[in-house]
DNA sequence: GTCTATAGGGCGATAGAC
DNA sequence: GTCTATCGCCCTATAGAC
């Protein structure tokens, strides 16, 4: 979990090959050491890879590109949101259902100290926060089409969506910025209490 | 104001100093046609700079880099809409001064065919995306800070911004793929009303 | 694995405007 | 003289092609 163990040689050696088990894993560990301490842009490839014991070739067969490393676990959020949307009974509201898959993915994913230390580096790159804002896009619009498979039409899908996003975004913000005993459940019931408040009038000019 | 006029001497030649006027128009213009023409990933830096009759280097000492020469015309809309909310009266709820300021800057702004073909662009490039989405959200963050200084607190402030900022989103998106006699006002105030049924119940579990 | 085009930053030189 | 726009050439890292 920490990452200082990346280059542990691994305790339990399973007949290992002509390379060292889970590269990947070893970059994205020695990726997000070096963002953190010298930042994202004053660290190249190279280096991450030579950390990780691999060739910089390797580094881009696992990762798209530099700021991919740090958005692995984001795909791995949306299958469980997603999977959770299914489950949800039918005649729940369509941002009820979006809320409530929110709620329930906070306390299986997150390691609390790992996502400070993330956000951390991402607040200081902006190159990274748009690659953030695309993944918080593609959820999205993901959400939005499940909820049209479930028979929301448009634009309420896509409106149920975003909206459930931003609840997610400033339910994380919080629940990072916040006291450590604060858990998430209660981060996301809050947000949504305060959203409830800022329904927009009828406009009449 | 078409995009065919990069090459146009320019009337009025104004004791026309060393370089021809305009350096930055006829780069932005030649831009946008070469990303329309080829693509944004198959246009290179140099070949706007040609077109535009510069060298490549000059190309970025007006753009950060290649995707911020559509964008533009961001900074502008974020302008007038801090504008619009400054002069908003006191009394009014948080999300409704932005939603007004999100409905009066329609009609100022934007040429429909223009943005139609920008659109385009952007939603064929990734990359693109994600500089949008940058650009959206620094507007968000900047209407929660004018909010913050109506005396509006967090995190109402923002989530009327997220809010605000979201149906504009979607508005536009009408505005554009919809019929080109509908008006911007309709498309905002439509968006709004889709909006009011989605609100989130309180969770109970 | 190797090779290469492109992005994009640094910086001094130059030619005008004032 | 100063200021500003542009050039031109050097550089490195990224990321895609082969």
């Amino acid at each position: 979990m920490s990452a200082t163990d990346i280059n542990s040689k691994d305790r339990r050696l399973p007949l290992m090959g002509r390379w060292l088990p889970d590269a990947h894993g070893r970059l994205a560990r020695a990726a997000l050491e070096l963002y953190s301490e010298r930042g994202f842009e004053q660290t190249t490839a190279l280096e991450i890879a030579e950390r990780a014991g691999v060739t910089e070739r390797t580094f881009f067969r696992y990762f798209a590109d530099k700021r991919e490393v740090l958005f692995q676990g984001s795909q791995e959020l949306q299958r469980i949101i997603l999977a959770t949307i299914a489950e949800t009974p039918e005649d729940v509201r369509p941002v009820d259902v979006v809320i409530a898959a929110m709620n329930k993915v906070g306390g299986l994913v997150f390691d609390r100290a790992h996502s400070i230390r993330r956000a951390a580096i991402i607040s200081a790159n902006p190159a990274l926060q748009e690659r953030e804002l695309l993944k918080f896009s593609t959820l999205s619009a993901s959400v939005a089409g499940a909820l049209r498979e479930r028979g929301v039409a448009e634009p309420s899908a896509t409106l149920a969506a975003e909206t459930g996003v931003t609840v997610f975004k400033i339910g994380f913000e919080r629940w990072i910025t916040g006291t450590p005993s604060e858990d998430w459940a209660e981060c996301i019931r809050d947000t949504v209490c305060q959203l409830r408040e800022v329904t927009p009038s009828i406009i009449v000019g």
